[in-house]
DNA sequence: CTTGGAATTGAACGCGCGTGCAGATACCAC
DNA sequence: GTGGTATCTGCACGCGCGTTCAATTCCAAG
């Protein structure tokens, strides 16, 4: 099997994987069969079970991917020097991130309800590191007097939320480029959190 | 039949509405069935169709009335004079609006994918009309040279992504009270928008 | 060319789904 | 009490679901 063998180790097949985030980003978790996935990759539904145990386990590896995805290219990052740039930094890269990962962003937040609670707790945690990386610039900033923000936990959590929002009405070609949009994002938030 | 006679006209009776919206919020349309909601009624899941032609109409009933609801309640809102004072009423009546209808606004941005085209058309007709009234507070506070937004359209969706990302993490009884929670986005706020 | 394990098929399993409908029941005007 | 109508039950229908598994096909190594 698959699964046992191979040079992949426990990474469900990049076709399987690739048809699943596509699925389940169009039409929901719950909406999406196991002969559907299987179709789109050219294959009976009984060989998708060579590469996941079963369908929630198939979700849970793209979630799981997607997280960790996210925290290795913020680690690899440049953040240049000081709270300021840091936080322009992390504007312009999760803009940036969301926006070419649009589908694997929109169900790690549609679909964490289908999650075991186990699997749940672990993207929630990685979710929660992500937080923790802005958090901890608007810490660095507010005590270098830099930013003035009352609750830093509140306003990582409204930035982000902003950011985010970005995949619901972007679209590539429209009105904004990309890299306008970041600007403008930019300004917003570092005037929303300057002292 | 009640959805001929009545005096409810053509709205879906309340215990249903109520059962569905809680189902719906906490599963997810495709993951509840009928028979869920009718044992929730307490009743047999063939009497639902007295109050609603099928399941999606009764999706459909839900998000429509919560939208109705939602300008209604805006259109009753004091809004104090000027763009700033009413900028600070949107994002109050916004905040606390969600809070006191989680279920409905959470419902209303996750289960749109399960519409008809035509549904769907209505529900987002309704859901810009909204969004336009925070843009025309924006375009006034521009033209009064009080706001320096660059664009009103995005800083608009900005600012709702923002204050809807509160749902996600607020919990009643929690660090931050809701007057403190509207209070300290009203500063973010103001002050991402302020000339 | 043989052989043996990996990859895949195809059929089957039990189940729950949305919906329809004939008949039973509850309720209200007279 | 009787009649009629609004309400609801109980069952049925066809269907697609996630998952399993014996049987088959594929393919590289000997």
């Amino acid at each position: 099997m698959a699964r046992k063998t191979g040079s992949h180790s426990d990474i469900t097949g990049p076709r399987v994987r690739a048809a699943a985030l596509q699925l389940f980003a169009r039409d929901g978790f719950a909406a999406v069969s196991m002969r559907q996935i299987a179709a789109e990759v050219g294959v009976q539904a009984g060989a998708l079970y060579l590469y996941t145990p079963d369908k929630q386990a198939l979700l849970f590896d793209l979630l799981k991917a997607h997280m960790d995805d996210v925290l290795s290219h913020w680690a690899a990052e440049p953040k240049g020097t000081g709270p300021q740039a840091a936080l322009e930094a992390f504007v312009r890269f999760h803009i940036r991130f969301s926006l070419t990962r649009a589908e694997a962003v929109f169900l790690s937040y549609m679909e964490l309800r289908n999650l075991t609670p186990e699997h749940f707790a672990q993207i929630e945690a990685l979710r929660r590191a992500y937080e923790d990386q802005l958090e901890a610039i608007l810490e660095d900033g507010q005590a270098a007097g830099i930013f003035a923000v009352p609750d830093t936990k509140l306003a990582t959590m409204a930035i982000i939320a902003m950011l985010t929002g970005v995949n619901t009405w972007y679209r590539e070609g429209g009105r904004l480029s990309r890299d306008r949009v970041e600007q403008i994002y930019q300004d917003m938030v570092r005037r929303a959190v300057q002292a």
